[in-house]
RNA sequence: GCUGGGUUCGCAUAGCGGCAAUUGCAUCUGGCUGUAGACCAGACGGUCGUAAGGCCUACGGGGGUUCGAGUCCCUCACCCAGCA
């Protein structure tokens, strides 16, 4: 059986007025202060950087995805080699995903297969209440994702912490769509809370279960979704559907309109969510953890972000390093930044990199995106300690 | 000196009588929120117009043939290759 103590989440501080919350999650390979950013490595990796960068640049936890796992390593693989976390040589606590987010992602993309007929179209994804079919985006191969083989698979993974199996709606999407994927994750959440529990288990620790809300931009659904997941024995609650393609104010809705359900004494993660602005009001909403692509997507891209005061609202604290007035720019990305990128290098060099599209400018602007996220998030959590949580959102986004 | 090939929007290319003219790179602009993403989209002679579209200037220089010329002919200049 799996040791219980291997997963806890204990308070720290709590604001009296406000949603706003310290804690810490204990995990079986380690703890994790919130709120707490998760960088995500889908493939089991966070692209361009090594688990000595990650550390160095202050990540706690990864996040991996079920559905890229599955299709390669595969999960047998992954467990032969102690999972995820010893595989890719992170030594501290991990979360996979469970491939709900793909229904989405993968939603849209048709496939053109030349074996039948003459460049017949297809469905990537297919939806049935048993699950859904992918077609694997790599070969075309047929892939079925039940939650309970997205369970399985995850117990292979053997992350930390575990998702349940949802389906993730595009927006916009109707009333009545939205509806009817709710009410299919709802019934996905028990099977994904039924398997999780049951063995065989692969890795002697407890993978904690995280249940997933959904209800899109619709308040009585989300509302009616966050009282459904959070009356279930998981062990947190994920809020999803959200950064697919609404607005800001429709995400936070999302969170506000689900908080008056959230279980205290369970932590909350909040799906793909993580532009500056974004960090202070889903933390403020009462978000404990939330991961997101866009450290190391836009440091691929040559997007780096910058502080204040030259970061501000308006230019979303972002810096285009490619841009030509950066060729002889003797400065570092960013002043305030004590990143191991900022104190040896400057933006010039990057831009230098960038241009000739040399290997290392991807990995130094994930670095300094990833360092700056979580050097950020810590000071939120520092603040909020101190009660001084307002005023450096103030010092921030004013 | 002879013979052959070449000179097109920053660079490199396509074009073989209807063309403001192909493609790649470069450049510029925009977009990325649980990673089909070191990606994608747009602009790229000038000018007027919100737009459809109009006007001007352009395929090394000059001349010619033609309703019409990067495209055919003559000539000059320069570059490359082979032979002397």
């Amino acid at each position: 059986m799996q040791n219980a103590k291997d997963f806890k989440f204990e308070i720290i501080v709590k604001d009296k007025k406000a949603k706003i919350r310290v804690g810490k999650i204990t995990t079986a390979h380690g703890i994790i202060e919130t709120p707490a950013f998760v960088p995500v490595g889908t493939k089991g990796t966070v692209k361009g950087l090594t688990p000595q960068d990650l550390r160095e640049a202050e990540a706690q936890i990864l996040f991996g995805n079920t559905y890229h796992l599955h299709l390669r390593p595969g999960e047998d693989i992954v467990k032969k080699f102690g999972g995820l976390a010893k595989f890719m040589s992170w030594n501290g606590p991990t979360i996979t995903d469970s491939g709900g987010f793909q229904v989405f992602s993968l939603g849209q993309l048709k496939m053109k297969l030349t074996e039948e007929g003459e460049g017949t179209q297809v469905n990537v994804v297919n939806i049935k209440d048993e699950g859904v079919i992918f077609r694997s985006h790599i070969d075309g191969s047929k892939h079925l994702f039940t939650p309970e083989i997205s369970i399985e698979i995850q117990k292979k993974l053997g992350a930390d912490l575990i998702l349940a199996f949802d389906e993730c709606v595009p927006h916009p999407s109707t009333h009545e769509y939205t509806r009817e994927a709710m009410e299919r994750t709802h019934k996905w959440a028990l099977r994904s809370l039924t398997v999780s529990q049951r063995k065989p288990f692969y890795h002697p620790w407890r993978q904690a279960l995280y249940g997933i809300i959904q209800g899109g931009v619709y308040q009585d659904l989300r509302e009616k979704s966050a009282k459904f997941i959070s009356n279930l024995d998981f062990d947190g609650i994920a809020i999803g559907g959200v950064s697919v393609g609404e607005s800001k104010l429709e995400m936070r809705q999302a969170i506000d309109w689900s908080y008056p359900f959230l279980p205290e004494n369970k932590p909350r993660h909040l799906l793909g969510i993580g532009e500056i602005d974004d960090i202070f009001d889903v933390i403020e909403g009462g978000i404990d953890s939330f991961d997101c692509v866009i450290p190391t997507r836009f440091g691929r891209y040559g997007i780096v972000f910058v502080g204040p005061p030259e970061g501000n609202i308006k230019n979303r604290f972002r810096l285009d390093v490619n841009k030509t007035n950066c060729a002889r720019d003797k400065n570092p990305i960013s002043k305030e930044c004590l990143c191991y990128v900022c104190a040896n290098f400057t933006r010039a060099y990057i831009h230098h990199l960038f241009r000739a599209q040399e290997l290392l400018a991807y990995r130094l602007a994930s670095y300094h995106n990833i360092f700056f996220i979580n050097n950020l998030v810590k000071k939120i959590r520092e603040s909020i300690l101190e009660d001084k949580f307002q005023r450096f959102k103030r010092a921030w986004l004013e």
